[in-house]
DNA sequence: TTGTACGCGTTATCAC
DNA sequence: GTGATAACGCGTACAA
């Protein structure tokens, strides 16, 4: 069944069924409704490969996730709720989703000449490269557009992304701990190589700096975003006593939490905690995380709404889009209830 | 850049520069080795829609995850985790994945309709779908292979599906807790219209019957894959005083361990839990979990294999995969160390 | 072993 | 407003 059957039966021709199909002003209100009725008695959908070689576009975007399959997958709802809101945002304007998952290590190389050769997309999105990651090379020369979720670590200025102010957000949850009282106030970081790490570290730095308080060395433990930078982290900090910790995202903050228990620390008392993101185990931990919320699902959703924009040409790159975010005080950090901030 | 093109600067015809690249052995091999050279100098790839719109291929799959997305991207690897398999199993055979994340209610009829008119994949995979799903109804009509994931409520015989042999497994926890000598076994299901839960039920009472323990309705509450059916199923079940309870799942399982702590209850002096998956919390929770591991990632490879199996004639329909489960005993049964079984 | 010619289903560009 | 007709890029009988 195609073009041409359905013209047979309405006794058209085949480019009056396209126009009808494809909205064309130019078409008989009369013949429009007759050919609409067999199209839709029939269940009619042009190939959208025929389509896509004339129109050279698939209407699909593809989604790469170059995380580990680890980090991916392991008690971590940061990506899943991420692919939610990229999945709201591309059915919403009626764009199907590619997903490429994996680590696209160099020895993984041929995956990324699949992607960046792959035709069927139309653009597509990145989560959370690192900088020296093989794959950055390649983004310049992709003949479709891109849009990145977090801040790239290159080609800033010349790449569209979508993410939020790390550094204000940083800022936020240290500066309520020194209101806290807190003053040895140390930060796990996340994985060194990924931009919006460096910025919730700068953002540490900042507050700490405007307060009047030293930036110890031994107060700042490279990690990265899993629950055992935390629990590693917390014991080197350790003999360094520090009373508070500003994890740079909720899951090393529930590693912390444990080497805490293990530790004979009572949180918040002994220590203040608060972390980055406000997936779901942070208000199932124990203490409750205080943390910095951010809008992870609307990230994806905004994300896939640019590329889509671009791609339509109703945008133009590169754009930078960011999201708000939120300190959600809980138990962790020893305040009792939400204080006024700033 | 074509295959003309290519052919052009080849000094061969179009269809001799599409023989080599389609691995045609009529062929000569110097003509063979030159074209390559020049495609490998071009980076040329064949377009995907002129190639499929001829062969009927795309050389994509789909993956249809009909869950709402709160159960998708909350604290629970099980998905994501499926999600990596499938992306191994694809990404081996060099397809690639679209995915369509929602919960295609009736109200979503337009998504059902997109996905099961989409000819832009070779054939779909369908996770966990409820029995009563409005999209069953499609799926004896559509045009491409169907592979589920978990055991189907409807045309059982007729479709391909992936699964473990529930039964068996649900038998062997419940078997485990009657040897460690409780009697008052309670169970918590899944979601009712979901034919593994469905199976761990069955099992449950097999291993009662066998047992010669009674079936009693009031040790037996109907729930759902989440935290709150174990949170709220242990307090209803708290009045019938049960001495063990085998969760359909190991979210579920991490509900009734709040609950105990809230009523004061110490697992496993005072009650016994099995959970189902062994996702990470599993291992994560206090005390940690006895649980039925199930292969997911596996589920996930294999579903992915079998339906491009399907699709390229290497396997013909249905096809009934039953993976393996085992039982991982840590402290929430009340065996410090693994117990031989049966 | 290679080239010619046609078809795949659609959109776009002309005439009319 | 409508209908031919020419692309789009590729695979493949069939002929050579």
């Amino acid at each position: 069944m195609n073009l041409e059957d359905i013209a047979k039966k309405a006794g058209v021709s085949r480019s009056t069924v396209s126009r009808v199909i494809n909205d064309d002003p130019n078409v008989n209100a009369l013949t429009r409704e007759k050919v609409w009725q067999i199209i839709r008695a029939e269940n009619f959908h042009p190939n959208p490969s025929a389509r896509a070689l004339v129109t050279r576009r698939t209407e699909i975007v593809g989604v790469v996730i170059p995380t580990s399959e680890n980090i991916f997958f392991t008690d971590n709802s940061y990506f899943p709720q991420l692919l939610a809101g990229l999945n709201y945002g591309t059915r919403d304007l009626e764009y199907a989703l590619l997903l490429w998952l994996g680590e696209l290590t160099a020895a993984d190389d041929n995956l990324i000449r699949r992607i960046s050769n792959n035709r069927q997309m139309d653009g597509i999105i990145i989560a959370s490269m690192e900088g020296h990651h093989p794959f950055f090379a390649m983004i310049p020369r992709l003949r479709y557009p891109v849009v990145m979720i977090d801040r790239p670590m290159l080609y800033e200025d010349r790449l569209s992304y979508v993410t939020v102010d790390n550094i204000a957000a940083a800022e936020m949850a240290v500066e309520h701990l020194i209101k806290l009282g807190r003053r040895r106030i140390a930060h796990i970081t996340g994985h060194p190589n990924i931009g919006d790490a460096q910025d919730r570290l700068q953002g540490y730095k900042n507050a700490l700096q405007r307060a009047g308080l030293p930036i110890l060395p031994e107060l700042i433990i490279p990690g990265h975003f899993n629950r055992n930078a935390g629990y590693d982290g917390l014991r080197q900090l350790l003999p360094h006593k520090p009373d508070a910790i500003f994890a740079a995202g909720d899951t090393i903050a529930i590693g912390i939490l444990q080497a805490a228990r293990d530790a004979g620390l009572t949180v918040p008392d002994d220590l203040s905690v608060i972390g980055f993101d406000d997936i779901d185990v942070a208000s199932q931990s124990f203490p409750m995380l205080t943390t910095v919320r951010q809008p992870v699902q609307q990230k994806g959703e905004k994300a896939a709404r640019l590329l889509i924009d671009l791609i339509e040409g109703r945008a133009i790159g590169p754009q930078h889009i960011i999201l708000p975010t939120e300190l959600v005080v809980r138990h962790s950090c020893g305040a009792s209830s939400p204080l006024p901030l700033r």
